[in-house]
DNA sequence: TATTTCTTTTGATCTAAATCAAGTTCTTTC
DNA sequence: GAAAGAACTTGATTTAGATCAAAAGAAATA
């Protein structure tokens, strides 16, 4: 149930075998179908979660009753309303299943502890950090700056599997475009190959 | 000239006045003049910049020679191109002084040894990194949400100062918008007032 | 396996903001 | 402090992508 998570860290951080074995009693395992919810706006988030297997989505929902794809999280990837999970304040984003998904959930508690007891553990949140800023800053640059067409096709060289697993009205949602443009552009590029 | 930094991270981190003081001399003050460099997309980042005074902009060119402001930095911020800092690859973002500006540079080895001697550090670099992403996110789904207007109205509720510093082209394109049609909103909100 | 519901595609129309093109005003700098 | 160069404003025109509408295709539910 935790070899995603142990993989994930070992690939940043050296720890020894009982170090390791040591993280997994941090975390709550659980399972979630299709379609179910881990966490809602509005709702405070109690976790931090990690995706062990599966995909999930999360989204907010503007003014206008628009979703916002903020983040697609398969295998090996972390997610939260981070806001929310550090000052207790309410949540703006939904999580949402995408496919029946394991995760591994993390408590506020849990994880000051497990940063007590394993300073190790500093160094890989902060690397995982770094390396989230050095994503959303590209993705802001590709939204400022490419076209519908390259936002889809930078999408197809970064994440194909998620392209292929998510729904593409979600894809258009991540992307900043609509349902209909999305189908249009993928008949585009389908044709121009 | 460290006041701005020690103010951060006893914001953030329970230091000793020994420990702080010893903070400082990783750091290697530097001043520049508005309009100069810190940095060339191109070349490799050989650090991380905290702002004591003044102010930068960083930003990319794309294919069709527009500029993207990714980021201001007035006092108390830090800036880089982080990728080419940790990786050494070449640097994609262009570093500017928008003011006279003071700064502290750290580098990559400075970096790790101050991590080394003071772990303390890793939890301010990782709270740094967490506001960072919060930032960034609520920054993805304003581009992707909201009217020219609406930006423009964020940034007024977000970034007073820096609207006032800055030149309005270069505001344009930290919103992803022309300077033509921010002059044209700004007329709109004065009017409507 | 039928039926209902959700997702994607396709077409027609509209619109916010981009682009192009002058003017005007504010900054350098010599 | 005059001239040159940026930066900003204003107007006319264009356009990428949104919106609206309806049909076709999948997938969930019963």
């Amino acid at each position: 149930m935790h070899e995603k998570l142990v993989e994930t860290i070992q690939s940043k951080v050296r720890f020894t075998p009982e170090e390791l074995e040591s993280v997994k009693h941090f975390f709550i395992p659980k399972k979630i179908r299709k379609r179910q919810y881990l966490l809602n706006a509005g709702d405070v988030a109690q976790y931090t979660y990690f995706v062990e297997k599966g995909l999930l989505r999360s989204y907010s929902v503007d003014d206008n009753g628009h979703e916002h794809v903020v983040q697609f999280a398969p295998e090996g990837w972390w997610t939260s309303d981070m806001c929310s999970f550090l000052t207790g304040d309410k949540a703006v984003y939904n999580i949402e299943a995408i496919e029946d998904t394991e995760l591994l959930l993390l408590t506020k508690q849990a994880q000051d502890e497990m940063l007590e007891k394993l300073p190790k553990m500093e160094k890989y949140f902060r690397l995982l950090m770094q390396n989230a800023i050095i994503s959303l800053q590209r993705r802001i640059v590709g939204t400022l700056s490419l076209s519908a067409e390259e936002k889809y096709k930078r999408m197809m060289a970064l994440y194909p599997d998620i392209l292929q697993r998510a729904p593409q009205q979600h894809i258009a949602s991540f992307l900043g475009i609509t349902p209909e443009t999305l189908s249009r552009v993928r008949k585009q590029v389908s044709i121009g190959k």
